[in-house]
DNA sequence: AAAATAGTTGACTGGTTGGATAACTTCGGC
DNA sequence: GCCGAAGTTATCCAACCAGTCAACTATTTT
């Protein structure tokens, strides 16, 4: 009952890309609201804080990516296999959004919560849960290549959060450099840090 | 001639520090005067622009690393040695920093790179330089470390990018976690991606 | 001691910030 | 056809923002 409205779905997304595309700092609330079309009461009233509005929309995020992470780590694929399509989707969604803001802007998640790390305990909270929803999936593809003989490394967390480091720190020389071409390397190092035998 | 005066130095060390613990988008132009003592008449006597200042007061703290930097990769140790003596040299300055800000801050140059990069030109570019700076020291010892065969890697630039962007990612998923513990493996994932021949 | 130089002071500007609020409109269910 | 829930609107605020400025003071050179 009582009326419906897209503005809600409207600010969460207009707030996502104005923030991977700039940062928390530089974008205010009034920023989200004139481009959304949505006037600052109403904001409010979907909201209770700018920290707010952000969690909700990397939340929601990922919610739509989640399908991706499905598709790619499913283990109708080898496990090796999955950590290259990783890498591929990574290269892509990069390659998209470059061409959509006009710049390399690395991984949003952990921008956004390397920005506030230290300030906004929620927002720090949340990204370390968005982070470990991803590295969860790196230990299952981990652990079946280590099963599998595939692999020197035995421990599967260990290893998958040494590959998230190396990963979002590609991201991040990525976006300070302006160029995809620092990914180029992506599996090269991957791979290293997984010890894949032989090439 | 003409009065002497230490403000300019006292704003940059706490324009460092104050970002360094935040993050500049939260730290104001009279956050740094006020703690700096010195007021903002005296602030844009010295520096033209909050940018100008933070691009100073990054290759300032440059300045006076650089010699540890010296004496960490000199040749006088064995390349894997260098590589070693730098990662303890990280997590102790993590671990000192973490004492002073009570919180783990990650690396200053990308914390402010990853920031401002889509944002502001002259800071993502004294990133870029500064970031190049540490990458030339990891050219030297991984460079002697292929030449004594110590080691899988081939090309000395390449394998010094791969390795600098796992230490920042590490620093980074250390400070969103806030927990030093990240940098345990610190040494295994850098000897992982130059591939060193046996323990 | 005068002139030139180097640094200081604090009030000021115009615009922006996150957030609040009260009156209003639109709608589904009864 | 009316009631209450859901969403909208315009306006307001005090704090804060980066940056400016003209008057002032301390120091060194001549």
């Amino acid at each position: 009952m009582g009326r419906t409205s897209d503005a809600k779905q409207k600010l969460l997304s207009v707030a996502f890309d104005l923030i991977h595309e700039n940062s928390y700092g530089t974008v205010s609330v009034d920023n989200i609201c004139s481009r959304a079309g949505v006037n600052k009461g109403s904001f409010y009233y979907f909201f209770k804080s700018k920290t707010d509005l952000v969690t909700a929309a990397y939340e929601e995020h990922w919610r739509l990516k989640e399908p991706d992470y499905e598709r790619i780590f499913s283990s109708a694929s080898p496990p090796l296999k999955r950590l290259g399509l990783w890498c591929d989707y990574i290269r892509a969604t990069q390659k998209q959004r470059e061409k959509k803001y006009g710049h390399v802007c690395g991984c949003p998640y952990t921008s956004v919560g390397g920005e506030l790390a230290t300030q906004d305990k929620k927002i720090r909270q949340k990204a370390q849960d968005l982070i470990g929803r991803h590295i969860s999936y790196l230990v299952g593809a981990i652990g079946d290549a280590i099963l599998a003989g595939d692999v020197r490394a035995d421990d599967a967390q260990l290893t998958a959060e040494l590959v998230h480091a190396f990963v979002i720190g590609l991201l991040l020389r990525a976006k300070i450099y302006n160029d995809l071409k620092v990914l180029r390397h992506l599996e090269a190092g991957v791979f290293a840090l997984v010890g894949v035998r032989q090439p």
